[in-house]
DNA sequence: GGATAATCGAGACGGTACGTCACGTCTTAAG
DNA sequence: CTTAAGACGTGACGTACCGTCTCGATTATCC
């Protein structure tokens, strides 16, 4: 679930070390912002070397990016499926309403906004993480639309890419943007007119 | 239209060594891309000094965000208001391809996904971009799914804010975050879908 | 008794604003010290324009100069005779403790050690201090010298020059250097044992 | 001899870069003089990093003095007892003659004269100069006349302090305030006076 | 269990850019 | 024409990090 697979003698690798980096990126991100964040920094409050960071990750925001995924580790709910109770309007409220209280946290909220932010801009960055987490993610969501569709619950010439972005991109570009409060309300309102949207015409 | 009413005594500023500054900003950032873009380097190509660009804005960022404007001066289409034919879906049809058409131009698309992820991270450079950009464009297009709404176009209890994020959020998503192709069909497709979600039941 | 003899237009020169500069220049040189003195700090505590100093002297030395030199203005036993009252090393030594106290003063000591040694790096600062006050003191010491190795109080072959560096170059050497306290004591010593190896050999 | 020993582990400092660095400034002031020798220019002539410098010297001055010293290194006649064959003046003349021919090299003279002048007005390099050079040559200048004064040649009441700045004080004075020629004459005549003064009475 | 090879901390190094200060020149507006 | 004010190009300051590069000193398998 790291990068270590891809580096030259991964066995000899440290753990302890490998967590206080995370450990110290994580703090750090917290102290002074994403921007002020630097390798020097977290080398220097993990008590690791900084070749030691550059020998496993290629850039800041892979240090980061391997660090919110530590955090999220253990949760598996991340990887399972989304709920499928058959009322697809229902189990999407419930899947946003919990991205909103996620984002509400400040904790993961503001590393992730930067991490984010650095993802649109390197494409290194963004490879790995579509690779290892907003590729699987995007999956599961089609998986659930589609079986939707099947169940005609969705109309059956709807393009699932448009109907995702329609469903989370109001949400993703509120966070994003900070425009606007995140709430359940917020939410359940997304859900319904862009569910309206895609229900099949009677 | 610029930052300069902001400053001490900009009466005395020169306009030649403005522009050069915009416009080097520009040049360099089309070569080196944003991340590599320097306040060192802009003054250097533009043939001024350091103080004078830190004299008249706070950031690499907002010198950027001013080149980018002064680019799209003159064409007012800009703030003007938008299309109203009566016939809304044909309308944002009209002004979402014409985005499209911006948004595929690498010489304007680029310096614009860096400005804007500047803006995400950067609360200052976020508020005038708010004040002198996105509010008023923001503003154009509640009015005009204001009045869509009182010809019965949208349902009388639909939210125009999120009305707004169906409607413009999922270009802008595919744009910043590269996810596919921007297409005069995907407009199109968007526009139908998230209308559908919006006009009265009947 | 200033510089201004030798530029454009003196006659409009305005003199309140040049007691501001010179004020401001000793102002802040015993503020800040002479390596931190700077032209702008002069011009912003006089409130003066920078090019009106730029105008009338050639370096912050040279305000530096007339500063010290408008300070001791009035006294005017400056550039009076050296007392002669026919007994040499009781004049000296009357001469040399006057100079002692002087250096003792710190109002007056630190602007002008950070002056003389801006002479020593500035060929044309130390023409115009060797014309206007380092000149005409050597010229009194000298004749007062003179008239004692006329007087048959110096050795007749004695060089002057010679004499009055072992005169005064201790005393001027300890100052500079900082070696030592300055003392009435030191004066003395110094007088008695320089006399001592010029007098005529019985 | 160098700063080396004050700083955090010396062990790893590079000496290429060291000699670079002396070199690079010994060439710079002989080529724009102290005033316009600058940190900056150093590093780039030596192709080192500023921060280099900045991590071994606290200033400019004390990469002069060092590189200074490291031109007199090897020559050990530096901190080799004064001669001492019996006769003072015999002996000094030979001291204040070679004195004369290395001020007048301006190779060594005008880095020198920069580096006293610094020393002036810096206290810290003050000290440091003290301790490292000035002192002990001071103290090997007060051990022979101590001895002379034992032998009967000095006045048994004598202060040595003030015979050391009757000795060297013309000479360097002259020296410093560029006033008149250094030429072995001087030197003699500053020997043969000073020693004048200097002898027992009889 | 001792050799050996990679990893580790530490941090020096050549660089780039930062944001600030002062330089000396210039332009403007007021008197 | 001088003045106060201050913008301008220039250049150096001292600092922060970059990413690379040695250094010993641990480890942690593999012979």
């Amino acid at each position: 679930m790291t990068t270590q697979r891809r580096t030259p003698d991964a066995g000899r690798r440290s753990e302890a070390t490998r967590r206080a980096i995370l450990d110290a990126a994580l703090e750090l991100v917290g102290e002074v912002g994403y921007a002020r964040l630097s390798i020097e920094g977290i080398a220097a409050r993990a008590g690791a070397g900084k070749q030691t960071i550059y020998r496993w990750w290629p850039s800041k925001g892979a240090v980061l990016f391997d660090a919110l995924l530590a955090l999220s580790e253990g949760r598996d709910e991340e990887l399972a499926d989304l709920p499928d109770t058959g009322d697809l309007e229902a189990d999407l409220k419930t899947v946003l309403r919990a991205t909103v209280d996620e984002l509400n946290d400040p904790r993961l909220s503001e590393p992730m906004r930067a991490l984010t932010v650095e993802i649109l801009l390197d494409p290194k960055l963004a490879a790995d993480f579509a690779e290892r987490l907003d590729g699987p993610l995007r999956e599961l969501k089609l998986r659930r639309l589609r079986r939707a569709r099947e169940a005609g619950q969705l109309a059956p010439d709807v393009d699932l890419d448009i109907a995702l972005d329609l469903i989370w991109g109001p949400l993703q570009r509120r966070w994003l943007h900070r425009e606007g409060p995140l709430t359940a309300e917020f939410a359940d309102a997304v859900v319904e007119t862009a569910l309206n949207g895609l229900r099949p015409r009677t």
